[in-house]
RNA sequence: GGUGCGGUAGCUCAGUUGGUAGAGCAAAGGACUGAAAAUCCUUGUGUCGCCGGUUCGAUUCCGGCCCACACCA
């Protein structure tokens, strides 16, 4: 007797290339919900500036992952994996099919593949390491994992400070090398899997990216940064803040740069990440790439698909 | 009109006591296992304002011119 299959549709893409308006469409075509993919979006303090899908979109389709969190939470790459998989498979069993959208490579890879299993680091640790880098800078981390991960040392990135705070806090906390935990085995699972990948040509991706900074600007995103700078100032110096769209209008409000500044690097630097994005994305070869206007030929592709899967 | 300061990479600027030049940012490419719109790696780029002079050799010294800025008239 065989089971209706049950398929997991995954749209990706560098940011403003049109996935929101594509997933939405899929998952009314077949009848289901949509699980956001977006590190940023999932905060209920922000908005604006990370492009969340507006009113009349959330109304469209039930979306999760959407303004489901606080800044004052902590989510990262596993918590978003076991948040995803439980949230897909409860739409599966009502729906069949679910739709993941979003341009957070991590999150995507940790849903599909999983992470390797790592214990839990204790936060007074993890904030001791965070201040003796602030202060004696990376040439301590580089000592430090000299001494305590030599395995680290040789096969890691020594220049990165981040990979060096994570492999540091593995070794301390386990006295075992972050390395002996990645198996880099991937998990399989109990649903089929189909990616979607939306590019257009590069002259017109950042002419997108270019307008939608506009109209960010347009629709207020100065009075969302304003706001979270004068009532909820200690959350600037948290991660989720120091990013594209939000650290720039610090700056401006904090007098360091003028306005038309912030707004022309707020467009460089999302350029930059659709190009981070893309070289991430186009590694996978499992993604069947389109146009956004493709939007007939790409249900059709899935159509086909999933009936063959049966 | 006079005086001062400047004109060097796409932008902001450093530099060459005369042997054709560099940082940051931007750009292009890449990496990525609990911060991921984060973080890191690699790579260009130039009539050194224009015209002359001195010199084996000038972006550098000298003269003239043009342009920008500031101040004084």
């Amino acid at each position: 007797m065989e089971k209706l299959p049950s398929t997991c549709i995954i749209v990706v893409g560098p940011t403003a290339v049109g996935k929101t308006a594509l997933a939405i469409r899929i998952a009314q075509h077949f009848k289901t919900e949509i699980v956001s993919a977006d590190s940023r979006q999932c905060y209920r303090e922000l908005n604006i500036g990370v492009a969340r899908p507006s009113e009349i979109e959330l109304q469209q389709v039930k979306h999760h992952f959407i303004a489901s969190h606080s800044i004052r939470d902590e989510m990262n790459a596993a918590a978003f994996e076991s948040f995803a998989l439980s949230t897909v498979n409860e739409i599966i069993n009502h729906h069949d099919t679910a739709v993941m959208v979003g341009g957070t490579g991590l999150y995507i890879k940790a849903f599909t593949d999983s992470l390797d299993e790592l214990p839990p680091i204790d936060t007074a640790l993890r904030n001791n390491i965070v201040d003796s880098f602030r202060i004696h800078g990376i040439e301590w981390l580089q000592e430090q994992i000299r001494e305590k991960d030599p395995l680290y040392y040789q096969t890691g990135e020594v220049q990165n400070p981040q990979r060096l705070m994570r492999a540091l806090e593995v070794v301390m906390a386990t006295g075992q090398s972050i390395r002996n935990f990645q198996s880099g085995k991937k998990a399989i699972r109990p649903f089929g899997i189909l990616k979607i990948g939306l590019d257009l040509p590069r002259d017109l991706l950042y002419q997108r990216i270019n307008n939608r900074v506009d109209m960010m600007i347009e629709q207020g995103l100065l009075n969302e940064v304003t706001y979270i700078y004068e009532n909820m100032p200690e959350l600037m110096a948290t991660s989720p803040l120091q990013t594209v769209g939000y650290s720039e209008p610090f700056d401006y409000l904090k007098g360091k740069i003028p306005l038309h500044e912030a707004i022309e690097q707020i467009k460089a630097h999302s350029r930059q990440y659709a190009k981070r994005q893309l070289t991430w994305f186009k590694k996978d070869l499992s993604i069947q790439w389109f146009s956004p206007g493709q939007t007939e030929e790409i249900l059709q592709w899935l159509t086909e698909k999933i009936n063959s899967g049966k």
